[in-house]
DNA sequence: TGAAATGTTGGGGCG
DNA sequence: ACGCCCCAACATTTC
């Protein structure tokens, strides 16, 4: 018999472009019933953080109205997978599953079980690459094995035949029975507490707010971002992490529509950090809870509370890292040059583990990614595949002058600091007493005093390093 | 996709 | 005119 209706799963992928599970159940005429399902124990360690919940309700919603329009329903459901998708696919009368690949070990593991099982139900199931430029299993060095260097992975990918175009919105037909589906709502990802008015305000989630975010940055921004991605003081960057995180635009179609501009490449080498984060999640699982290079297991962090907490709420007395700690916790966004700053803060100055940091971004971020996270906070601490040598410890009294000159982005986050001067804005605790009065800031009662202060603190990291360079040579 | 420490160079002041 | 010193600017090395 012929099959007639497919249910097409969304999951990172809320999007209708450039989307090969639909464009197939199109291309074989079959009627779509497009399902989501919330099952976030699925994602062990790793199911969905608060910031990242809220993102993904009002998606869901850009997208259910979307397909309205289309005259789809798409049907929202919550429970195990498997049982759930076979459920549907009886309620509608699917003989086939279509979807995208995640890549999330958790995820992978599931979704081979997942196919597994449709099939041996008779159910038809294909899943497709949507979510990057590249199978993380189809590039490899000369000699077969995984890429940990940045650089030769990028050629790599350079020297690859041409990304294939994004595909076009297909024609889709809705299906007769479109099941039963629960409310967005019911799925309960917006907090009790109404904390999520900031990312309300700084952000509309979406396939067409992401396609516009695109097209403004490649447009303008751009042409600059060699230097302009560096200024949090300045839009110069493109905005799009949450957007791409939740696939409601793809990487093919950002490679298409900023590789022709010779500017765009130094934008798509960062899209292509995002696939080495990925290739490199896929070869090497582990790496979310432990660090790359096994001499660190041995590296003495500090057990600090008191601190941990002073970062996470931007209280750490240097105003780089409290602007960007705040702009995190209003937002659930921090710009990427802030985020190196308040990470190496975190990770070196205060000696704390990086799963830390990691734990704190995942539960702030609306663009909280696995993979992009754990590369980053690797890169960061030093222990990663290809990063930042452990000595490479962040001023942030420098990086604030270099790249926020005027302190527009500290007064914009931290207003109480709003009427030193330039002069001083990056290190109150220097400024003179009257200047300070002059600007209303008592510290310790309107700002407070720098927790550590950096240099001393920058030795002992370098100490703390001293003790587990021995174990360099180690093998695993 | 750092920063600090250390080294080198060259111009200017000055005896 | 010369050597010497100082020091800023830049370069290199080290962490």
């Amino acid at each position: 018999m012929d099959k007639k209706t497919a249910l097409v799963w969304y999951r990172r992928d809320l999007r209708m472009a450039d989307n090969p599970a639909l464009v197939e159940a199109a291309r074989l005429g079959l009627a779509v019933v497009p399902v989501f399902i919330w099952a976030p124990e699925e994602e062990g360690d790793w199911a969905p953080g608060g910031a990242a919940r809220v993102w993904l309700h009002e998606s869901l919603k850009s997208l259910q109205m979307t397909l309205k329009e289309r005259g789809l329903t798409l049907l929202i459901k919550k429970g195990p997978s498997l049982e759930t998708l076979l459920r549907t696919a009886k309620e509608c009368g699917a003989e086939a599953v279509f979807w995208n690949r995640c890549y999330e070990p958790a995820l992978i593991e599931r979704d081979k079980a997942v196919k597994a099982e449709l099939q041996a139900k008779k159910i038809e199931a294909k899943s497709f690459s949507a979510s990057l430029l590249f199978e993380p299993w189809e590039i490899k060095t000369q000699q077969g094995t995984p890429y940990k260097v940045f650089t030769p992975f990028w050629n790599q990918l350079l020297a690859k035949p041409e990304i294939s175009k994004p595909l076009e919105e297909p024609k889709l037909k809705p299906a007769a029975s479109a099941g039963n589906g629960l409310k967005i709502e019911a799925l309960e990802l917006l907090p009790s507490i109404p904390w999520d008015k900031g990312i309300r305000k700084a952000w509309t989630p979406g396939e067409s707010r992401a396609l516009q975010a695109l097209e403004k940055f490649s447009s303008g921004p751009v042409n600059a971002y060699e230097t302009g991605r560096d200024r949090p003081d300045e839009t110069g960057t493109s905005r799009l992490s949450p957007h791409l995180h939740f696939g409601e635009i793809s990487p093919r179609q950002i490679w298409h529509a900023l590789r022709k501009n010779k500017k765009g490449l130094v934008y798509l080498r960062q899209i292509a950090w995002r696939e080495f984060a990925y290739h490199l999640l896929y070869h090497f699982p582990h790496t979310p809870r432990d660090c790359m290079r096994p001499e660190f297991r041995a590296f003495p962090w500090e057990r600090n509370a008191r601190l941990l907490k002073a970062w996470q709420k931007g209280g750490t007395g240097y105003p780089i890292v409290d602007a960007g700690m705040r702009e995190l916790w209003a937002t659930g966004w921090m710009h990427n040059r802030v985020r190196m700053i308040a990470a190496s803060f975190l990770v070196k100055d205060l000696l704390v583990r990086w799963q830390e940091g990691a734990a704190w971004f995942w539960d702030t971020l609306v663009d909280a990614d696995l993979a992009n996270n754990t590369l980053g906070w690797q890169w960061v601490g030093g222990c990663g595949a290809d990063a930042a040598p452990y000595f490479r410890i962040f001023n942030p009294v420098s990086q604030g002058k270099k790249f926020d000159p005027q302190g527009v982005y500290v007064r914009r986050w931290v207003p109480e600091l709003a009427g030193l001067d330039d002069k001083w804005i990056h290190e109150p605790w220097k400024a003179p007493a009257e200047v300070l009065e002059k600007a209303g800031v008592k510290l310790g009662r309107d700002y407070p005093e720098p927790g550590v202060d950096h240099e001393a603190a920058r030795r002992r990291a370098l100490m703390a390093y001293e003790k587990i360079k021995s174990g360099k040579n180690q093998t695993r």
